[in-house]
DNA sequence: GCCAACGTTGGC
DNA sequence: GCCAACGTTGGC
């Protein structure tokens, strides 16, 4: 399936620091340094078959977190992303086996509303080359592809969604890549938060 | 390499 | 529909 689009365009070594480590706060890093050194470096560092937590999203009324348990061996490519840190955490960071969460953005609640897992590595996205598509980009060469996308599999919603705004009410989470940076498509998620939002779906809605 | 103009996301 | 918070583009 080809959805028109998951998200919209701008639409995802060894580690010393222990994995439960907090980040640095998002800041400014020149533009010559490689993503790997900037404020996104934790997402791409993982101990010897460590999993790692991510969150994508999408508009239910383009592709819902329902629309991906009906779909065929209920998985779908994860295509049309075209945001740069979106698209080094599809190419580079997300591991076979990594676990997602699914974001229901422009959504009534915008809510984390289940889980996923990663199928497929990134590979290029093959939309980028269509010029029927929407998200055709001119500019990405075939030979080197600019974009890129992983297959996700669902494993199972949640007990209930967790909105965005009791995620930006939990001190736990003020943290949170998607409380920081609200923009960005696909994101990393901590460990500890991806505890602290599965125990927040276990508990009574507040 | 600076930065103003412009485009986009997505919460509200 | 508004607009804050970005990312990208291109003139200089």
């Amino acid at each position: 399936m080809t959805p028109a689009r998951k998200s919209a365009p701008a639409a995802k070594s060894v580690k010393k620091a222990p994995a439960a480590k907090k980040p640095a706060p998002a800041k400014k890093v020149p533009r010559s340094m490689p993503y790997e050194q900037g404020a996104w470096a934790f997402a791409f560092t993982r101990a010897p078959g460590e999993r790692r937590y991510w969150l994508i999203k999408s508009e239910p009324d383009v592709f819902s977190f329902s629309d991906l348990v009906a779909a065929p061996k209920r998985t779908t490519c994860w295509d049309s992303v075209r945001n740069s840190s979106a698209r080094n955490f599809l190419r580079d960071g997300m591991k076979r086996g990594d676990l997602c969460f699914y974001y229901h953005s422009n959504a009534d609640p915008s809510a984390i509303v289940g889980i996923c897992e990663v199928v497929r590595e990134g590979y290029p996205d093959p939309t980028a080359c269509d010029p029927t598509h929407d998200y055709f980009d001119p500019k990405s060469d075939p030979e080197h592809p600019t974009w890129f996308m992983v297959d996700v599999k669902a494993v199972r919603p949640l007990a209930r969604a967790v909105s965005l705004t009791e995620i930006k009410a939990e001190p736990a989470l003020a943290e949170m890549a998607l409380v920081r940076t609200g923009r960005l498509s696909v994101v990393p998620i901590l460990e500890p938060e991806w505890d602290a939002v599965i125990a927040m779906s276990e508990a009574p809605a507040p």
